[in-house]
DNA sequence: CCCAATGATTAAGGCAGCATTAAAAGCTTG
DNA sequence: CAAGCTTTTAATGCTGCCTTAATCATTGGG
């Protein structure tokens, strides 16, 4: 799942960006409206998690404009605030859950994998595809024709990244950032590495290979068939 | 990306200059409001980085200003003061983001991508069109009717540099500036090499050439279609 | 018409970014 | 805890970009 988690509390972002990565997931995380803003309006998530009280702009004026511009996932909001009519004011606006603060991590957890369950949203949030290549997000594999190969979860990550953004170079800090997080200590490598597996595997489905590099600037999945 | 640096403190802005050309970015620094006033009249920057207290004209000043002249890009701006009216004067004034200084060079690094990476941007920053002539910035290519070449970093670099200013002559020095800094030591036929090459790709897509040299002034980038 | 001066061209070397491999370190599972 | 798998590291190789240096062409002035 890719989601995205928007508090400005950077203890908390930390350790919820903790346990989702834990989980299998890809986080990216804002402190303030204005860059979850900016982040939604290009990211293509699954499922949001938005504090009330932001600088900049509100979760709840956040989660208005996420729908009116189409957005189809979850959203999940937390809040100090208890009181009846702000939860009705949250549903207005398009969200599907409510937490209220403090919480147990667990609790947000289990929530969201609900969430992401629900089948509200299109298929298309399951599986990605791009020309002949399809990934099958529940059971982490690529489908090419009559073949299909099991990923790991870095490989998922790292050609889910590439699927979404098919097209588009995609920088490698931007790889790392998705992937290991801005504060975690992985070598520059560990990316070169997971991509040399990724390819591999897809030569066996595949004479054409879809991931190209594109030196200084990053790397690009295209698929022209 | 295109940015423009201004701040009294010359250390700061040599190291931030390095930093930011290593990032692959192209930058201008002033030193003071008024040439950073002139250099924002005829400069086309994606991003401006404002100190608050400068020389002539407040950075505050330059940045109601250029929000008043148009501009789309992001602002940034540094200070040294931090008590609340004056962040919230300063997101008045049309101010993105807010670095309190000091501060690490990293975090206004991360800050700045992530300043450009928003899509609240024109698309124009995107892809520069010039005549029948379209620079894609996302993966440094440029595409003249059917055809396309992709360009190194020096290559697009000076690519735009012209087509920003096209119809205009741009100075050899200009260049020099913009590509390589004011204290990079770089020979004068760095230039002239680089320019081979961008106009040996050029000629692989039209029969008319869009660079013309003006001896002694510069080259300026023109498309009569 | 010749001579600086300015720009153009080409090939070659150094270097940074990326690729590749093997092996070590972590995890998971029975 | 041992086996098997995934993830990360370290070391090394390779490719292509950038810059340089040397040489050639063109322009405008004396």
């Amino acid at each position: 799942m890719y989601l995205l988690l928007v508090d400005d509390d950077g203890r908390l972002t930390r350790l919820l960006d903790h346990l989702l990565r834990q989980a299998g997931h890809t986080v990216d995380v804002a402190h303030d409206g204005r860059v979850a803003a900016a982040l939604m309006a290009q990211g293509d998530y699954d499922l949001l998690v938005l504090d009330w009280m932001l600088p900049h702009e509100a979760g709840i004026s956040l989660c208005q404009r996420a729908r009116a511009e189409g957005f189809e996932g979850g959203i999940l909001m937390l809040t100090a605030r208890d009181a009846l009519e702000d939860r009705l004011e949250g549903f207005a606006a398009g969200a599907d859950d409510y937490l209220l603060k403090p919480f147990e991590p667990e609790e947000l957890l289990a929530r969201l994998e609900a969430l992401g369950r629900r089948a509200c949203r299109p298929l298309s949030q399951r599986c990605l595809q791009v020309g002949g290549w399809t990934l099958e997000c529940d059971d982490r594999r690529v489908i090419h024709g009559e073949r299909s190969v099991a990923l790991t979860l870095r490989e998922f990550q790292l050609l889910e990244l590439l699927m979404r953004r098919a097209g588009h170079s995609v920088p490698r800090e931007l790889i790392y950032e998705r992937l290991w997080g801005r504060d975690q200590a992985v070598t520059d490598n560990a990316l070169d590495a997971t991509l040399r597996l990724l390819r591999r595997k897809l030569e066996r489905v595949a004479a054409r290979q879809p991931i190209e590099t594109l030196r200084g600037l990053g790397y690009r999945f295209t698929d022209e068939a």
